[in-house]
DNA sequence: TTGATTTATGCAAACGTTTGCAAAATAAGA
DNA sequence: TCTTATTTTGCAAACGTTTGCATAAATCAA
């Protein structure tokens, strides 16, 4: 619990009485070394609890590979999955992952991905439109691969991996069109510095207006990406729009929240109103009603990107990718119901 | 997009005219360097797309902090919210975090900490009871802080920080107990490798045998850690045993898969049957019915952890931790129905 | 102006590895 | 036994930074 006694390769040369470059041998390529010594140096190895410094190591060799990921910090939560198998699909590779998660700020962001970059990253992985010229200026110098995440704008020159918002905002509509609603009402999370959520929210009214309905800007509620968000949001919304009968969330949790809230004001989904809501979350097919939902296909873009990153890391070529949205038809929506004498 | 040539401290400290070390010093404490040089450097780094080399900087200085953490594969849905408060909290600090998630085996665990080690991190946190000893060994002979989380025994000489698996089930079994229930049946993951929900298991056992209550093997079920796993292990312990009122299920991603399970089948929470869960998932106040579930204290646990590692790494001695769980009663638990005449 | 301080720069030696090359030891061939 | 081929080891030069020390330049006081 005391002496600052670090180990090095030389320590243990003297102590196994042989060569440094030989106790390097004996670890990294055990076949240029005799048996016996190799053994011998392994038990002073072992003895002196020595491990390899990496900065010296990678000084001298090619550095190990390492990848960063930028992901905006209130989307963690969404994300988490993603990365998940992300970091999996690395390891499998021996690649490791450092993810950063900046405040939303496009300042921070382009700080954050510098900040991997010094600290060892040799591809980068950045989420949304992180437009910040001078660090693809540099990435591109630098011949350093790096990928975009869930851009809502096609990227023409750039690597991307991303899923059709707008198509999946399409989705949601059409089908609760389909089913005969005429009175929307959509509850999202902020906007302003979430474009996915808002490119959902284009597609949706494009869809909408097609079929000559208007989304009320007094219809549209955003609030923070939580289940207590939703369950309030409702209310607040059919106070203004009593004549609502379809709910659109950006996401499930608001989704499950606003179940909630519906449940404890006396409405019944889809009886009274239905819901419809994106992410397709893992606990959406359980719940009561189980939540009607477009998938995102987040499983699909963490494999894909982690896919991807070792294309071009192998220095062949990948090809961007737009995945489309699928719609996932459960219990929370149905069939308008008839209209009320009142 | 073509040639390797990757810019060095060297080549800026040529195009600008000046040494290496002024350059060094311009970038890293500009107060030692001129007003006027210190700006002419900067527009050449700029102009180069200099970035310093991580494994050149960390051989000659002291290395940065990186904390590895080691996370068994299949626990990371469970941990998540976990590692993600973690990370957040040593990045405000300028620690990085790098994860492994080894399979379950101890083999594999162990070297999965030693790739931590050898890909620079300088401390460690290990999940659960990875009781290897020769990894301690090292650990200890070259002062590397590491910190034990989720440990369901008390590791006595070293740092942990944990909850108290076995009184979390104690809760869940005597407010079961307390509403009179009086046949149970509990739905967990597998036990084999996973301490804590076997210390859990424990737990409820205590409590029930202390009433005087036993709970037979046939009505503990063992499922993968999913919602569909509860859905399928309710019918299945049910048919087993008709007269359960109660079933303790492991997590709450079990609890909704039950909650469905019996919705399916037509029984009705709580007036037919109780759930009680653990882990609090943020879900679990929203469901409907609303999941009465213990919470263990996930996120307590992150933050502790952030904390503790780096009071270790600044020398400072950390008190390990026994969080308490606490019951959470909501509605899928209620008093057990009055037996009914056959 | 000059000498005494202060500030700014250059020099070169680390930091802990890996690796090409040459020397030494061993094995094989005769 | 002596060559010759082969395997094993040692030597020393990198890798790209930082930093103590020494020198040069600039500033200041008188």
């Amino acid at each position: 619990m005391s002496k600052k006694n670090i180990p090095t390769l030389h320590d243990v040369a003297k102590a196994a009485a042989v060569s440094p470059g030989t106790v390097s041998r004996a670890l990294t390529r055990p076949d240029l070394v005799a048996e016996k010594t190799r053994e011998h140096i392994l038990k002073w190895v072992k003895k002196l609890h020595y491990l390899p410094d990496p900065a010296g190591r990678n000084l001298r060799s090619s550095k190990p590979i390492v990848v960063g990921a930028v992901i905006p910090k209130n989307g963690i939560s969404t994300f988490a999955q993603t990365i998940s198998d992300l970091n999996d699909a690395l390891e499998a590779n021996k690649i490791t992952l450092i993810v950063s998660q900046p405040e939303y700020s496009s300042a921070s962001s382009e700080s954050a991905a510098y900040r991997l970059l010094e600290q060892g990253a040799n591809a980068l992985i950045l989420l949304g439109e992180e437009h910040d010229p001078e660090l693809f200026d540099t990435l591109e110098h630098r011949d350093i691969p790096h990928l975009l995440l869930w851009t809502t704008k096609d990227p023409k020159d750039k690597h991307y991996i991303t899923v059709n918002q707008s198509k999946a905002g399409q989705l949601a509509a059409r089908h609760l069109l389909e089913l005969g609603h005429q009175s929307f009402a959509f509850i999202g999370v902020p906007l302003l510095h979430n474009d996915r959520a808002a490119a959902r929210l284009a597609g949706v009214k494009k869809e909408l207006k097609a079929a000559g309905i208007s989304l009320a800007s007094s219809a549209i509620l955003e609030e923070d990406h939580r289940f207590s968000s939703g369950r309030t949001a409702v209310e607040a919304v059919l106070n203004r729009h009593p004549e609502t009968t379809a709910i659109i969330c950006t996401s499930d949790y608001h989704a499950l929240g606003v179940l909630r809230g519906l449940h404890e004001i006396g409405k019944r989904v889809p009886a009274d109103i239905s819901v419809v809501s994106f992410n397709n979350n893992d606990f959406s097919a359980f719940t009561i009603p189980s939540i009607t939902s477009v998938d995102l296909k987040q499983h699909d873009v963490g494999i894909h990107a982690a896919n991807a990153i070792y294309q071009m890391l192998n220095g062949k070529n990948m090809k961007s990718l737009n995945i489309q949205p699928e719609l996932r038809i459960r219990e929370s929506s149905g069939p308008v119901k008839i209209k009320k004498l009142k």
